[in-house]
DNA sequence: AGGCTATATAGCTATATGGCTATATATGGG
DNA sequence: CCCATATATAGCCATATAGCTATATAGCCT
């Protein structure tokens, strides 16, 4: 509900790091090096990342002696599909164009100044 | 398929101003400045924001007079839906947690040093 | 205690983003 | 042809982001 939060969520997911690491995690909790291993990329960079993750609550950490193992929290996903879902109908191609709609009444009845036609 | 389609859409809605301009389109084609009215931001900055959509094929625009009239363009988000679809299972609660299975595990054959236990 | 491993923080740089104002371009209409 | 309207571009500023190296912190282990 909050649009920060989506703001936060969709900020996250824009980053192909970050989204290989949310992908790794549906495999279950890793750790920082573990995360880390597959990028050509310093530990300190990918902890931001995962700092950036946490912000936006797509991931928790626990503790295990001294590793912060990651876990993947998958509610603010719900959210950002949630708001995806408003434009399912458009995206499946079954929505009744509104313009289209209006193109074809026109048709019938022919424009007027108070009812300019739209360029297709 | 192409990440970077994916960074530009999700870029692309990790901005409040942006999304509601999408908002406002699912209601059919608008022109600059009917999107720009809602706002508190000059013309330019609502250009801009228009640029960003169009540059995530979120949106395409015709040419009605000296008007370039704004139409939703759904793909990039089908996109990012059929991304967001891997991680459904797990917000919806149904994913057996691997690694609570492995705790489970645990329980039954002690910890040893090769298989360290997990902290929760 | 001291060292090793895992992770975080600090501080730097380069680039990107989002906003503004001022100005340029495009097009229909009188 | 000129004007008004709609939109885009340029140029500026402030802040954010993504990367780096170097260093600090945390916690096990001997």
């Amino acid at each position: 509900m909050d649009p920060r939060r989506l703001d936060q969520t969709f900020a996250a997911l824009a980053d192909p790091t970050r989204r290989a690491i949310l992908a790794r995690l549906i495999d279950g909790e890793a750790t920082v090096m573990e995360l880390a291993e597959p990028f050509a990329m310093s530990q300190p960079s990918i902890s931001k990342h995962l700092k950036v993750l946490e912000g936006a609550g797509l991931i928790s950490r626990g503790r295990d002696a001294q590793r912060r193992p990651c876990r993947l929290e998958a509610k603010p996903l719900a959210e950002a599909n949630e708001w995806l879902e408003r434009y399912r109908a458009i995206w499946e191609g079954n929505f009744l164009r509104l313009d289209a709609l209006l193109d074809e009444l026109q048709r019938v009845t022919p424009p007027s100044k108070s009812a300019p036609g739209k360029k297709r």
